[in-house]
DNA sequence: CGGCTGCCTTGACGTGGGTCAAGCCGGCGC
DNA sequence: GCGCCGGCTTGACCCACGTCAAGGCAGCCG
C-alpha cells in the first residue's frame, strides 16, 4: 500500500499505529513536514507561548513532525497507549468520551494553537477520543521529550503544568455553565467563546462557520439537538444572530453577552 | 479582636491569617506537627504515592508544615496568590466557584489524601475557593518546592503532571455527569464515587455521614436542593438507601448501581 | 422556657426542554 | 433525472425538575 501517496487517506486510516517498516517509510516522507516551532505563525498561542529564547530553541532541536487527519478520522482513542500530546495546527478538534451504551459525550472543541490530550498523563492511556471535524493537522509532540527536557532543568516544567492547569480552569468554567445555566446562556456562552477563540486567531469574531453539528453542540452544552436548533431560532427572532446552517453572523454582541449574563446576571 | 486569647486550640483557631508577631509564635508552636511523607499514615493515597526511595527522601526533607482549617472557614480564595497546594489530612473540603452575582457553584469535594489548589498553576492565583466543612487539617506544600524538585531532575515531575492529569480526568467525568444524566442518575453516581473513596481510606463503603449540605450536594450536581431531596426520599422507598439527615447507609449497593447504569445502561 | 435560625422534607403547581414525528434541503450515487 | 441519506427545523405533547410555600426538627441563645 503506498503510503507515498499520503496525501489520500492512508495516514489518516492509521492515526496511532502503522507496521514499522511502513511507519520508517512514512516517517521518511514526512520529514520535510517537520517544523519548528520559533516559525510558526502560532509560536504566540502554542505550546512556545511565554517561552524564553534558550528554551524555544530547544524546542526548535526537536523538530515535532507533523501528521494530518481528515475530516472525520480520529487523531487518538480512548485506550490507546498515551505517547504524544498534539498540537493544532489547522483545521478543528472534538474530543469526545464513549459513555456505556456507546453514545458519545463531546467534552470539548480544539482549534488551531491549542493542545489536546493532556488527560492521557494520568493513566497512560488516551482518557478520551479526538475526532477531525474537518480536515487538519496536528504537531505530534512527544511527551517523554518534554519531560526530558523538565529534567533538564529548563522551564518546560512550569510551562506544561500550566497548560494542565488551564485545562482544569476551562473544566470548571464548563461544568459551572452545565450546572446552572439555561439552554439561551449556554448558547451565548459557547457562541461567545468560539467567537472570541476566532478573534485571537486573526478571524472575524462575528462572522463564522461552525465546523460542529447540532449534535455535537448540544451534545457539549448539556442540551438535545432540537433545543440548539430552536434556541439559535430563538436568538435570530431576538436580532442577536442571523443563522444560516452552520453560518453564523452575530448582529447585536451586547445583546447576546446580556443572554449570557441573564442567569449570571 | 482578641486574636491573643488563641489559647488552647492554638493552631486550630488560626486557619489563615493572624498577626505577623503572633503568627511567628504560632509557628515555633506548630513546627513539632511538621510532617514526613514517609511516616505518614495517608502516604499510600497522597503525593508520595507510587514514588521511588530516593524521591520520598527528598519529600521528607521539604517537611511540610500542617495547618488546621475549621468548618467553615476557607483555605484559599479565588483570586489569592497561588503559593501552596494542599494536601488534605484529616476532615473535607469542598470547592466553590463564585458567579457574577454572588451565587456560588460547587465544583468538588476533598478528602483525606487528596490535593487541591493545582487549578492556580495556570495564572499564579488560585481559581476557586476551598471551604472547610468540618474541622480539617491540611499539608501546605509550597508549589516553588515541588518545581525545584522538579528542575533537580527527579520523578517528581512526573507526579505531579499525573495529579493534574488525574484532575483533568475527574472533571471529564463530572461534565458527562451533568451533561446527560437525571436526578436519580446523579445522585446514585455520587454516592457511589463516596462510598467508593471512603472505602479506600478505611471507612465503611455502605454507611457514612454526609458532610455536605443539600444544597451543596445540589449545587455540584447541577440540581436543586428540594430535588437532591425528593431523590434521598426515592431511593429510601425504592429500599436502596436508609437515609436520617446526613447519616446514610447503602442497603442494596446492586440496586444503587443499577440506578446509576439506567442511562448509562 | 420560648423564639430564632439553619437545614431538611413534602406538597402543589408551572414550565423548560426532552421526545416524537413530519417535512425541508443539499449532496451523492445510480 | 430520481431516490436516498444526513443534517436541520418546526410543531405538538408531556414529564422531570424548578419554584413557591408550609411545616418539622435540632441546636442555640437570651
Amino acid at each position: 500500500m503506498s503510503s507515498a501517496t499520503l496525501t489520500v487517506p492512508i495516514p489518516s486510516l492509521v492515526p496511532v499505529r502503522i507496521e514499522p517498516r511502513l511507519e520508517a517509510a512514512f516517517m521518511a516522507a514526512i520529514a520535510p513536514l517537520k517544523t519548528r516551532c520559533s516559525s510558526c505563525h502560532l509560536r504566540e498561542l502554542c505550546l512556545p507561548c511565554g517561552m524564553t529564547g534558550v528554551d524555544i530553541q530547544r524546542l526548535d532541536s526537536l523538530m515535532f513532525s507533523r501528521r494530518k487527519v481528515l475530516a472525520g478520522q480520529t487523531l487518538y482513542r480512548e485506550g490507546n497507549r498515551f505517547q504524544f500530546i498534539y498540537a493544532v495546527r489547522s483545521g478543528t478538534f472534538k474530543s469526545s468520551l464513549t459513555l456505556a451504551d456507546g453514545r458519545e459525550q463531546v467534552s470539548g472543541f480544539y482549534m488551531s494553537g491549542e493542545l489536546m490530550g493532556l488527560d492521557g498523563v494520568a493513566q497512560g492511556t488516551h482518557a478520551s477520543n479526538a475526532t477531525a471535524l474537518e480536515d487538519t493537522e496536528v504537531c505530534a509532540i512527544p511527551y517523554s521529550l518534554l519531560t526530558e527536557m523538565t529534567a533538564a532543568g529548563s522551564g518546560m516544567q512550569h510551562v506544561v503544568s500550566r497548560l494542565m492547569s488551564r485545562e482544569i480552569v476551562r473544566e470548571h468554567s464548563l461544568m459551572m455553565l452545565l450546572g446552572s445555566m439555561n439552554a439561551e446562556e449556554r448558547l451565548a456562552a459557547f457562541l461567545l467563546n468560539l467567537s472570541q477563540r476566532l478573534m485571537t486567531r486573526g478571524y472575524s469574531a462575528s462572522e463564522f462557520h461552525l465546523r460542529m453539528s447540532r449534535a455535537e453542540i448540544g451534545s457539549y452544552l448539556g442540551m438535545k439537538l432540537e433545543t440548539v436548533s430552536r434556541t439559535f431560532s430563538a436568538f435570530q427572532q431576538q436580532r442577536l444572530l442571523e443563522v444560516d446552517k452552520r453560518h453564523i453572523r452575530i448582529t447585536d454582541l451586547e445583546g447576546l453577552r446580556r443572554a449570557f449574563e441573564m442567569r449570571v446576571r
